[in-house]
DNA sequence: TATAGCTGTTGCCGAAACGGCAGCAACATG
DNA sequence: CATGTTGCTGCCGTTTCGGCAACAGCTATA
């Protein structure tokens, strides 16, 4: 099924590796044809599409333009191709997801584990990154869905749901303040805590809070995993911060102890946005699993809210 | 500028001349060629994409799916040339719009000459037809924006704005009832009124109205004119039922006057929708024209909405 | 019922486009 | 300075595209 023209898919071959000679390997065709096909488009559009360096290429401003419409057209052709097979019967497919950490505890595996028994010729392919990351991804048509925290999102994506999450501390069960029901960021400062990296987005969360407080944090431990700030955290190490997405787990072994924020008489949000591009219908497969997310998250945040509304 | 395979816009010719021959005059090219390209994709999908007949091609279902796709694709080709063009400076295309009748008096002349002094590069193709006719042009692809009652909209497009307009009787000014601020239907229907035809959208709206009084309407003009229907009500024929968006042009001359309707003791209500193919990215030029639409319209309705606050 | 006009399809053939190979110059890296 | 990388370009065989003419099937008209 290869009814558009070769140029635009060599097109988007060299912008994604950045190389003639690289898209060529991954098209196994000689790079000379791709060379060719690239400036035949050039001609085409009247204007260079890429700025030649040494090391390869990048696009320029009209590069990136006809980049977004071929990517429109690739996806849109991906659509079609699912629409016509699950004609014939055949729901099958690949969702690719991209997704910041606090997902893979168990948001995501129960989702996906659900949603394969159900349908088991769609397959997934998930990728951990940084929730800024996570938005160039989709931009890149690198994923198909993305999960970040929600901050201002390019025009070209689109935020197809909005789920808050009390931001808690996490200590251990022995910890002197896992009695409490809620605790307060300038209890927390009084005890070893452990910092989020700047590339965390939990960073960019309690930055502009503890920047009001009077006190610094005592020094202890910065990290930029939160399974491991989790694990730390466990080992009475110090208190980690984290949005509390995974209250089966901790129920299951209590070693962690999850303390909803509060500031100033008020909880804490961490705003989860789910992503899409903007000019873009997906497969109905991709579709479906993203209503499922949408509802599951739906869910956890209704669960949650109702858990500590007494300590709201 | 035609790095797209002939093949796609072969299908889009045929799709709209539902005739391979005639698309061929339209493309400049022999018959045979066409033929050779639809064969050739009707082989790639592995499907056929047409329902031959001695009188032409009609589409399969797979042969929807198929022009769905193409559609986005030149659709979205479009807005990447116009996107170009403006990056040189040249702010220029057409925009096609289709629009009921109610339009053409007043909101759409006043819009498009406004619009028309500040882009003289940007031009208009607009076309006046029944409200289920705009939103099939709109899904066919030979419009831009549309303008029509609101009814129930397919999922494939987007209702970028919905205004309501009240219901109101045309009556000429010696008419007995010219000099109250309100109706009602059975005011009105003592009178010879002039009936919309089922082709109008004002009948599929007054109708369930009517149904439900005990008397039925003295019988004396149908039409299916909006124009034709507002002439006859200004020489004293009859009542014309009309949603009123020439509010200037009736002060203006003013022989006919406008009577909001109420029914029940609520106004009745015209909704007026601005529809969009909903799997497109507008060119820039066409989305400035678009918010300067819904801008227009809502001013309208607001202004209309306080000229007759007292009368609801 | 015969005819004229329409439909899509197919063989044939020249022209255009595509793609592979090998070699070029320019630049980066060691 | 040597080596490896980059993109680009003749050369040439293969594939694709498109035009012409002819064919079979159907419809409407005389």
């Amino acid at each position: 099924m290869r009814f558009h023209s070769p140029a635009i898919q060599y097109f988007h071959a060299v912008r994604r590796t950045g190389s003639i000679r690289a898209a060529a390997r991954t098209l196994n065709v000689a790079s000379s044809a791709v060379s060719r096909q690239i400036l035949k488009l050039e001609q085409e559009v009247g204007s260079p599409l890429f700025e030649r360096t040494a090391r390869g290429l990048t696009l320029t401003t009209v590069g990136e333009m006809l980049a977004r419409h071929v990517m429109n057209v690739l996806q849109d052709l991906d659509r079609f191709r699912a629409d016509v097979a699950s004609l014939s019967g055949a729901w099958h497919g690949n969702v690719s997801i991209a997704c910041i950490e606090s997902l893979t505890e168990s948001v995501l595996p129960d989702l996906i584990a659900a949603h394969r028994s159900r349908a088991r010729r769609v397959s997934f392919t998930t990728e951990v990154m940084g929730s800024s990351d996570v938005l160039e991804a989709l931009r890149r048509g690198e994923a198909d869905i993305g999960i970040a925290i929600a901050l201002r999102h390019p025009p070209d994506l689109r935020q197809v749901a909005l789920k808050r999450f009390r931001l808690g501390a996490l200590v251990a069960r022995e910890h002197p303040l896992a009695r409490r029901k809620t605790v307060t960021l300038e209890q927390c400062l009084a005890f070893p805590v452990i910092q989020a990296l700047p590339e965390l987005s939990i960073y960019h969360l309690l930055q502009p809070l503890i920047a009001q407080l009077s006190e610094t944090p005592e020094p202890a431990i910065q990290a930029n995993s939160i399974d491991l700030m989790r694990e730390l955290a466990a080992r009475g190490v110090g208190i980690a911060f984290q949005t509390q997405l995974g209250i089966i787990r901790l129920s299951r072994d209590a070693q962690l102890v999850f303390l909803p924020l509060d500031n100033a008489g008020s909880p804490v949000w961490s705003d989860l946005g789910i992503y899409v591009r903007a000019e873009r219908t997906l497969p109905a497969f991709t579709e479906s699993f993203l209503q499922e997310l949408i509802r599951e998250l739906g869910e956890r945040e209704r669960r949650e809210n109702e858990a500590y509304r007494h300590t709201a």
